[in-house]
DNA sequence: GATTTTAAATTACAAGTGTAATCTTGATTT
DNA sequence: AAATCAAGATTACACTTGTAATTTAAAATC
């Protein structure tokens, strides 16, 4: 039930795991390289970090590991986002999106998106 | 220009900071003495960290110091809040406020200030 | 079976962070 | 003036993090 702390690193590779999974690191690597400019042996770092912070497991397939992540990518985005909230935000979320709103950073899709959020909202109350 | 990075302590202090400045840090101890169980010396540390790194300016009263803030705490806000935007959710901030509706986050009154900014926004378009 | 390859494991190392203790030095009190 | 106090400055120290290099050991190849 606790919290599993991930740094900013080891978050983009299980973010790689999460795309699908089981997956090598041979694999990884490949995912990670569009993007980063991460060594090798960087990235196998990372992931044992992640294995000894319960955050993936792995199976063997031969002499290679085959990982899979322990927790779902919404359940560690939303802990992250409601940390992040309380810390800055009182725990409040709308002084965040009226941040954004006042710095013109809405676009006329993220307000119908959000629009959809509520209608959906009220939809479930009135059940 | 150049984003101040801040730790999670130092930015709990810059927070004490901006609720009412210039302050001493004999204030700010106080101020944080309720939240926190930070040892004195802790926080003079991290004073001196965040005039190191430019969020914090001081001028002299006799030998102390009185501290303000060097940078606006919407503007810290905002930026960090695009920074955690960008690495959980990709950008969009409509999938983090559906994440709290989907786990059942969102109260009436969020959803009240959310149409609120909806609706300025849309006005804001109008003109 | 010996050699080479190559996973994963172990080790490395500087910078940042949480959390203070000690040092300096000017101000305050005898 | 001497002693004391206390502000900020400096130093400390273990843990985390980014970023790998080196070691170990098992598998593949000769």
């Amino acid at each position: 039930m606790m919290m599993i702390e991930l740094s900013k690193a080891e978050f983009e590779v299980l973010d790689a795991v999460w795309v699908s999974y089981p997956v090598n690191a041979t694999q990884i690597i490949e995912r990670l390289s569009s993007d980063k400019q991460w060594h090798e042996k960087t990235i196998k770092t990372l992931l044992g970090r992640l294995v000894k912070k319960g955050a993936l497991s792995f199976e063997k397939e031969g002499r290679q590991y085959l990982y899979s992540p322990c927790i779902e990518r919404a359940d560690y985005t939303l802990k992250e986002s409601q940390n992040f909230i309380e810390r800055f935000f009182s725990g409040r979320i709308a002084p965040l999106v009226s941040g954004f709103a006042k710095s013109e950073q809405l676009s006329q899709q993220d307000i119908n998106e959000l629009k959809k959020i509520i209608a959906d909202w009220e939809k479930d109350q009135g059940e």
